[in-house]
RNA sequence: UCCUCAGUAGCUCAAUGGUAGAGCAUUCGGCUGUUAACCGAAGGGUUGUAGGUUCGAGUCCUACCUGAGGAGCCA
């Protein structure tokens, strides 16, 4: 007889009913004629009972000596059960082994704890954990959440190329890639070069992609690769970006505390310090942020960039996120449109996370005059036949325009309240870390 | 690139300069309601590598390798 096959997310909705479930061994606890097969399908696990007296001899032997992480269909009734984890569980009527982990060389990833060096070279073990699973999906819901709020409010989505043939920044350090042994191109960094030219072309846009830094950065908040979304607005100000990145967080947030609160739960995440990230974010001005950190200890002098510490203390004691602007044009990139009033100011904003988690968003007002922009890429020393499609762009129908990008990971290593934005990622890219 | 810390059983960790150990995992035995199940037994080691000090080195010294955290830079 056939069984329907269910996922055991949706068991409870199948209480009395004979289904099967097809997964794989999480953990088995066994005592004398009755085991606890815990079984683990993807979408949860639940526990399920095999009784020896119910059962075949050779069944239940099998059942009893299996190994975890062996995969196994079991067949049987769902049933509420006050003693099992979840509330529901299957008494087992029968099972097929699909295959089982030889005791030879068993799985390396016990239910006990495991150091980050091991648990790292076995990413693709340890993704089948509930831990990781939660990292995944809360990560997954913060991307649909991001695609929603763009595809809700006006932007196209104009995915920007990996393959570039100049830095768009000048300043970070590039990935050099062999291009048909004719000449060099580098892996991205940011498509915001790009979107300048679709954002002019559609109105408002965003690219969404993996990106490269080839920064010998080893922290917790830093990959080789990761992934970034990046809007980006014709006629729009350094005020219409900072609403829209205002919109944008507490858009996803939310999403986040919509969807995904048994995730946060597993993570041991406190979701009330999420509860509280609503409009309107505090501003501050870079020059007032500096004479704060001052006030706080910190050793920062007007005109250099903040570092991983001073973003801590800045956001001290805040229940969401802050927005700083106006920063001094040489700690930011060539294409920033200055302050009318004070020239020595970019019309950037960086927004940082409460907690610790940094700067998850940078962005600002772009440079639309072609005079400016010619002379920006003089001083710093960047080519300019490299830049003449980027120039073309101050030449026909420029307006002021202005767009940002957000980190995915630092994001929701922020929601998930992560030590480290290594677990953010299926596979991080890092610094000694390519494999597996 | 620089600074700090760490490498001992498959994993997580102990071991005053003096016989390398425990828990988990694995194997065998026991247990009909277990919750990282429990109880009993067994197997499992070139202490990251190479030198050095010492009667004697897991332990002290030097170099190197690997990893982690941080700085700079950034999202």
């Amino acid at each position: 007889m056939a069984y329907p096959r269910i996922r055991i997310e949706d068991a409870r909705r199948y209480a009395g009913e004979s289904v099967e479930i097809a997964g794989w061994l999480y953990n088995l606890r066994k005592s004398g004629k009755i085991v606890f097969p815990l079984m683990r399908d993807g979408s949860g696990t639940m526990q399920c009972v095999a009784v020896k007296a119910n059962l075949d001899e050779a069944l239940f032997e099998e059942l009893k000596n299996l190994t975890q992480e062996s995969s196994l269909i079991l067949r049987g009734k769902i049933r509420a059960e006050q003693r099992a984890p979840g509330g529901f569980e299957m008494d087992v009527e029968s099972a097929q082994v699909v295959q089982r982990v030889p005791e030879s060389d068993p799985y390396p990833i016990t239910p006990k704890e495991h150091g980050t060096d091991f648990l790292m070279d076995h990413r693709h073990l340890w993704l089948r954990s509930k831990r990781q699973h939660a990292v995944i999906r809360v990560r997954a819901e913060v991307i649909k959440a991001v695609r929603d709020y763009f595809d809700s409010h006006g932007f196209t989505l104009v995915d920007t190329p990996i393959f570039t043939p100049a830095a768009c920044e000048g300043t970070t350090t590039l990935f050099e890639v062999n291009y048909f042994d004719e000449e060099k191109v580098y892996l991205t960094q940011s498509g915001q070069l790009y979107n300048e030219a679709t954002a002019l072309a559609f109105g408002k846009t965003y690219c969404f992609g993996p990106t490269f830094r080839a920064e010998k950065s080893k922290t917790r908040r830093h990959l080789t690769e990761f992934w970034m979304v990046e809007p980006e607005m014709a006629y729009a100000t350094l005020e219409d970006v900072k609403q829209v990145a205002e919109e944008l967080v507490v858009f996803v947030v939310g999403r986040v505390l919509e969807n995904r609160r048994q995730e946060l739960a597993d993570l041991e995440r406190d979701a009330s310090k999420l509860e509280t990230v609503k409009a309107p974010f505090p501003r501050m001005s870079y020059d007032d942020a500096v004479l704060e950190l001052q006030k706080k200890g910190s050793e920062i002098q007007w005109g250099s960039d903040f570092g991983g510490t001073d973003e801590t203390l800045i956001t001290e004691g805040l229940d969401r996120p802050l927005m700083v602007d106006r920063y001094p044009t040489q700690v930011k990139a060539f294409y920033f449109q200055p302050d009318a009033d004070r020239p020595e100011l970019a019309l950037g904003v960086d927004v940082i996370a409460p907690e610790g988690y940094g700067e998850i968003i940078g962005g600002g007002q772009r440079i639309h005059d072609l005079d400016l922009l010619l002379k920006r890429l003089e001083e710093h020393n960047l080519p300019p036949e490299a830049f003449n499609w980027y120039v073309d762009l101050r030449k026909y129908g420029s307006v002021p325009h202005g767009g940002f990008g957000m980190g995915i990971e630092r994001f929701v290593a922020w929601m998930c309240g992560l030590e480290h934005i290594r677990e953010t990622i299926a596979f991080p890219r890092m610094l000694y870390r390519t494999r597996p």
